[in-house]
RNA sequence: GCCGCGUUCGUCUAGGGGUUAGGACGCCGGCCUUUCACGCCGGUAACACGGGUUCAAAUCCCGUACGCGGUACCA
């Protein structure tokens, strides 16, 4: 006992830093929720200088999903999210897969045994079923009249252990107690010993339950503070019992509330579904979304920094989170909110950065992509209007190629019977153009507005729908510079004729 | 059923015994402007309900309702 996976004390450097694990279950893919539990963890680990340790929790082997701690892994780096220890990168504590540990689990409930904190179990499945029929619980009150080493004789139950038949190891939970602890989010938790089952730590697989494996996992690998879900707050008193059976001390707690639909409901893959929510992680870089802005907008699900500021990058969150500002009441998604958050990052790249993101949905969308210089161009050009990285190929691609169609309901208002002169003239005027600057295409528009004594517009809104086939856009003579005179001639002589027709 | 957690504008939230209950998203209006956006200005809208405690309650206490979670050899 003394010699198995030992916390190492020794090293006080360590003791005293702050360890914080995120603790999936490989049974799909991460999702939005997931996620923001990892977020929230790392976010703490890091405010605090300490580390971040992921542990892949595959105790269930029938639920098991092959790909799933992949998709786990790339999700985080996906998201800026670093781990310090993990099955991949290894680590003091490793093994980091519960299904690796499995022996340390086995010895440490058969310690329990022996000091008398649990017993060995083995009622067939029938005869629990039978016995919910009538209680709640396998514990105080029942657990005398079933087959297992508090009832039987110590003969029969080494026999039936040497004839390897199916036994579970059971906690025993004590009488008449009031397990308390506190909650870093949600402040006292009481709960009467009564209410909780002689929880199963060894499955007849042999494999440790959650309980188990979660509690001796987070001692040996000297984890400070357990960060995750609120559904667990139900099972943070059972674990309480397992910390005090061994003699541990038990980390903080801190439950995190759920996020739910934008309905009110469970976030569940049905309801948002229909939401039009993507549940899985991935989805969101599929979709194009800005991996900071998907973390920007879970950070202020849940929590606020205590002043008015709302866009932040990761580093500004480390150095800012406070678990103390985490609220403690569910939040409701609102896709709405997150594309804001997606514009305001999007807008704070930089061109170089910019152009990056915005080439791979450009090519999906079948634009030839045009030279670096000319697409940091267009990307200045537009980028306050842009919400999203594929706006750029779905809204502006007449910055690429020349428009085929044009706006009917754009011709109808701005196409009178004079443009396409006006357009043709002021396509000889460009040509003629040695200065090719906004200035000069505005004054020498302007100049000719003033010959033919009409308004500016007359000839802009025309101008604008030869050369975009829209009636909306960025500034016109910022656009015109950007297209080029080339293009420009083409477009509206091109434009002039087949409105025209 | 039982146990636990939660409840401030439609949504995310600030505040936490005396506030015109603040901000953000959304929505609406205005300004800017050649258009559409951006930006700026303004508007809309909230303390779940009922009882206490108190000079005073959104804030503290107790109930009720509603929502969510748990009650597994799933995590």
């Amino acid at each position: 006992m003394d010699n198995i996976g030992r916390r190492d004390h020794s090293q006080n450097v360590d003791s005293i830093s702050i360890r914080v694990r995120f603790a999936p279950s490989p049974t799909g893919y991460l999702h939005i929720g997931g996620l923001r539990t990892a977020l929230y963890c790392y976010l703490f680990a890091r405010s605090q200088g300490g580390s971040l340790i992921l542990r892949i929790e595959d105790t269930d082997r029938s639920r098991l999903v092959a790909d799933a701690e992949n998709d786990i892994v790339e999700s985080l780096q996906w998201c800026g999210i670093e781990v310090d220890e993990s099955p991949h990168k290894g680590g003091q504590y490793a093994p980091y897969r519960q299904s690796e540990r499995q022996s340390l689990y086995l010895q440490y409930a058969k310690s329990l045994v022996d000091a008398g904190h649990a017993y060995y179990a083995f009622d067939p499945p029938e005869a629990i079923e039978n016995l919910r029929k009538d209680h709640a619980t396998y514990g105080i009150q029942t657990r005398h009249q079933m087959d297992n080493s508090l009832t039987m004789s110590e003969d029969l139950v080494n026999h039936r252990l040497e004839s390897k038949q199916d036994y579970v190891i059971r906690l025993f939970v004590p009488e008449n107690r009031t397990v308390s602890f506190d909650d870093r989010i949600k402040g006292k938790i009481e709960v009467e010993s009564m209410m909780i089952d002689d929880q199963v730590l060894t499955k007849s697989d042999g494999m440790p339950t959650y309980h188990l494996a979660n509690v001796v996992d987070d001692y040996l690998m000297g984890m400070t503070h357990v960060i995750r879900g609120d559904e667990w707050i139900p099972s943070t008193p059972k674990h309480i019992l397992l910390y005090e059976a061994f003699g541990w001390e038990p980390p903080e707690m801190a439950h995190l509330p759920l996020i739910l639909s934008p309905t009110g409901g469970k976030l569940s893959k049905r309801s948002a579904n229909r939401q039009g929510i993507p549940l899985n992680v991935l989805d969101y870089r599929t979709l194009g979304y800005e991996p900071q802005a998907v973390v920007n907008f879970l950070a202020m699900l849940g929590w606020n920094p205590g002043t008015d500021q709302e866009v932040f990058d990761l580093v500004e969150l480390e150095q800012q989170f406070s678990i103390d500002r985490v609220g403690s009441a569910p939040a409701q998604f609102d896709l709405k909110k997150l594309q804001w958050f997606n514009a305001q990052h999007l807008r704070r790249l930089n061109t170089n950065a910019l152009i990056d993101k915005v080439r791979p949905p450009l090519t999906e969308q079948g634009v030839h992509l045009p030279d670096d210089d000319y697409l940091k161009q267009v990307c200045d050009l537009v980028r306050d209007r842009l919400e999203h990285v594929h706006d750029l190929g779905l809204h502006y691609r007449y910055c690429f190629e020349d428009p085929e169609e044009f706006d009917p309901v754009g011709i109808k208002k701005r196409w009178k019977p004079d443009s396409a002169t006006l357009v043709e003239q002021y396509s000889d005027l460009i040509e003629g153009m040695d200065e090719f600057d906004e200035q000069t295409l505005e004054a020498g528009l302007r100049d000719l507005a003033q010959k033919h004594d009409i308004g500016a517009g007359r000839i802009i809104h025309p101008v604008r729908l030869a050369v975009s086939g829209t009636t909306a856009g960025p500034s016109l003579f910022a656009l015109l510079k950007v297209l080029g005179q080339t293009t420009c001639v083409r477009r509206l002589r091109h434009a002039a004729l087949q409105i025209e027709s």
